[in-house]
DNA sequence: CGTCCTTTGAAGGAG
DNA sequence: CTCCTTCAAAGGACG
């Protein structure tokens, strides 16, 4: 199995663009916002410059985590899910969009079940080095909770929910 | 303008 | 190995 892949893999991804010439979601630019128009200032000073900062990692572009075959499955559907629902609040279009995933067929799921295979293994290739604890702002602290912990409680009181019963 | 709420799955981290 | 915690999407609601 470990043979599948050419001995030619090239790990360092100096392009950004997938092979396909698609530059993937993933990669999300640190800058992606155009400040207002800024009153004074130098407008003109900042040339802006169309290529240069796109899709490069020239810095660290906080690259998201793949995604995983329910949310593949919930960015396709979701578009529908809204059409037909007044609602748009993602909690409940959310909790429909489980509902529904319970309703698909094992080759329907196993489409999204591959399909986020596909995105792993293409995620790990275009950032071999990448660890998903690279995202993770939230710490557990190693010590006694400290009064500053107020609202993050809160993650802990649903992890509760998960364990205990 | 940031966080909540909500879903499942992945994966690291701790034990 | 098992168990726990965080992030991924994502959009109104809330502070």
């Amino acid at each position: 199995m470990s043979s599948r892949f050419s001995p030619h893999v090239v790990p360092p991804p100096a392009h950004g663009l997938h092979p396909s010439g698609i530059p993937h979601p993933t990669i999300v630019s640190p800058i992606v916002k155009q400040e207002p128009p800024q009153p004074s200032s130098s407008p003109a000073g900042t040339s802006k410059s169309p290529v240069a900062v796109k899709k490069e990692e020239e810095k660290k572009p906080h690259i998201k985590k793949p995604l995983n075959a329910f949310m593949l499955y919930m960015k396709e559907m979701r578009a529908k899910v809204v059409a037909e629902c007044t609602l748009k609040e993602s909690a409940a279009i959310n909790q429909i969009l489980g509902r529904r995933w319970h309703s698909l067929s094992r080759e329907e799921q196993a489409k999204y079940y591959e399909l986020a295979r596909k995105e792993r293994q293409l995620h790990s290739q275009l950032y071999p080095t990448w660890s998903a604890r690279d995202n993770y702002v939230r710490v557990t602290p190693p010590g006694p909770p400290a009064p500053s912990w107020g609202s993050k409680l809160k993650r802990l009181e649903r992890a509760m929910d998960h364990g205990r019963v």
